[in-house]
DNA sequence: CCCGGGCCCGAGAGCGCTCTCTCCCGCCCG
DNA sequence: CGGGCGGGAGAGAGCGCTCTCGGGCCCGGG
């Protein structure tokens, strides 16, 4: 804990450089306008005071923050337990520091903070959001657009009405669903299963989806509940082979899922991919598992995705906001397939 | 993304409820002095106008920012590969929220990000600075320093000087080191070897050495790098299993190292923990193996050193910089000794 | 030589808030 | 009954910056 010295103002750049406030701010800020000579008076002057803009005063005129707010609405602890989450926030920072913009983090224990970040936003202390809220019957996405921040969504809000302006950033989970199915069909597979995911979030639905188009026909019973984590991926796999004993394939909804769904496939005697062939969804990284490479791909996906997040806010914040060239999108980034497939396969 | 609406000024409110702006800064302030009819008149007000302050004019005449820098300069994807700071930054975060402080997270890709952090840190946008840089060479924290921001440490800094004014929070790596080499002493081993983790990290190094605090007359050939990753674990492992075929225990600087010595262990066919007993270090969780309940105790002690870091930085802040009252403490909180041993060892 | 037009630069007015200082009013005590 | 005192409210001066506006200077053309 050291001392904050008086930081210098531009009043006292203004004076040693022996120019106005204005031409040191011309300088500052890069516009033109100021001749050759003075502008490296002032130049000098900033660089031996040390000057650094005083943000707050800034924004107090401009109104911007040049910061952007992160919201991640997940009780759990469950997020920080993959690096799903945390690959994307950090496509998030490259894309925000590329551009000198701040990240607010504002992470969410309950819904007893979501009016906390409501007042948080509505108090435009920053320029936009980027909000994580994957559940379905969430209240917090609607509770932010009443705040008027300009938003984009991680993953499909779970909103039945396809009326609302929303732009939010997605992978194709039900066409990438389709894609594992139909490799293990490839396979001769001709008894799938499927774990899927928690049912109140949209990513879980859509891979659902996917495997029913390719399943359409499955018995109800090759289909069990998990939630996305290598226990809900065992005893979802146990009630599997206590229902089906003689099913010869597997899609989890995700990696973590897979992983636990392998273990007890192993516990049980089956040998995979022979007996049973497993595919996950290469959304995430199995960390304890695996660093082969084949997944590096699918990681940088990941990060990419934060990155286009921030991208479509900041250019969005761009634009003079009644813009009639600013498309109200819906941006869906396909998962690369050959990256989504392989891995699992090989490791099962 | 929608409209942001002028927001209501003070002056607004003041005129709506008939009063000076003073009187509702006052009452909006919770600053006493104000009687009760006239404030409940203000607060109407506020309340109809659904005024919010304006963090930026408020921080201009404060100089307060009522925000804290997280700064984690770590350039690897390793840190968001396991959950241990996670977990840390969830602490920090339920403190940072519960004394109405946001968190601004930086997170750096490698030193060139680091003036960008110096600059920002420097420039006075935030109140304080939790920092994340766990490396002996890093010249993070004295740029920190120099940029007169008052900060606390998450680990111990690599300074040999003991002499430095350093707030930091950490745990009993070394303590907690010699109890589990201890434990498995105790369990009458007596070839016990250690794969360590990356050492030009504090922490590593400290399990190091209390490693050899208990086995100091060990074989050298029994301490193997690694680099608290699975992948690190098993190379490790392999190495040790050829140099010292007949080791009767492992101990691993963290359970990510763990897990991937365990799998080695199995697949060279030696029984855990009859042939060979493993002990872990329970900082991290290993996510895709367990999620067990043993384990909780920990994950929560390290929220709790999340949450202790920020409430060190908030007590700082609250005091007048040249209190002498404010000590500048080290503090080490000891990981809780029975939770840090059992979970590996009931699991091997 | 004089006038018009750029181009630079400085003056000054705020942005929305906090906080001190002053003023006013009511009350208590002599 | 009057003066002093104290507490509650308002006036006003900034905090450090941006940005508009106007004035000065230099140049070219008539």
């Amino acid at each position: 804990m050291t001392e904050t010295a008086p930081r210098p103002t531009l009043e006292a750049v203004a004076a040693r450089a022996g120019v106005s406030r204005a031409t040191v701010s011309r300088v500052v800020n890069g516009s033109d306008g100021v001749r050759e000579p003075l502008a490296e008076r002032v130049r000098r002057a900033v660089e031996e005071l040390g000057y650094v803009p005083n943000q707050a005063a800034r924004s107090l005129v401009t109104k911007r923050h040049d910061a952007v707010a992160v919201v991640v609405a997940e009780p759990e602890t469950r997020v920080f337990a993959d690096p799903y989450f945390a690959l994307q926030l950090r496509g998030i920072s490259q894309e925000l520091t590329a551009h000198d913009n701040q990240l607010v983090l504002l992470l969410t224990e309950g819904r007893e903070d979501y009016a906390r970040v409501g007042r948080y936003l509505a108090g435009g202390h920053v320029d936009g959001a980027l909000v994580f809220s994957l559940h379905l019957d969430d209240p917090l996405p609607g509770l932010i657009q009443r705040a008027g921040v300009p938003t984009v969504f991680g993953g499909r809000p779970g909103w039945n009405d396809g009326s609302r302006d929303v732009v939010y950033v997605d992978s194709d989970n039900r066409g990438g669903a389709r894609e594992a199915v139909r490799h293990l069909a490839g396979l001769g597979r001709t008894r799938v299963a499927h774990i899927t995911g928690p049912l109140d979030q949209t990513s879980a639905v859509d891979r659902l989806d996917g495997f029913r188009d390719v399943m359409a026909d499955a018995d109800p019973r090759m289909v069990v509940t998990g939630d996305f984590t290598p226990g809900g991926g065992e005893r979802a796999m146990r009630e599997l082979l206590d229902r089906c004993p003689d099913l010869d394939a597997v899609f989890a909804a995700n990696d973590l899922t897979a992983s636990g769904a392998l273990r007890v496939l192993r516990e049980r005697g089956r040998r995979v991919p022979d007996d049973v062939a497993v595919v996950g969804f290469d959304d995430m990284l199995p960390v304890a598992e695996q660093t082969d490479p084949p997944l590096t791909t699918v990681r940088q996906g990941i990060e990419e995705m934060g990155r286009l997040m921030a991208r479509l806010l900041l250019r969005g914040l761009d634009r003079p906001a009644d813009d009639p060239g600013a498309p109200r999108l819906r941006v869906t980034r396909p998962a690369g397939p050959g990256a989504r497939l392989s891995p699992p396969a090989t490791r099962a």
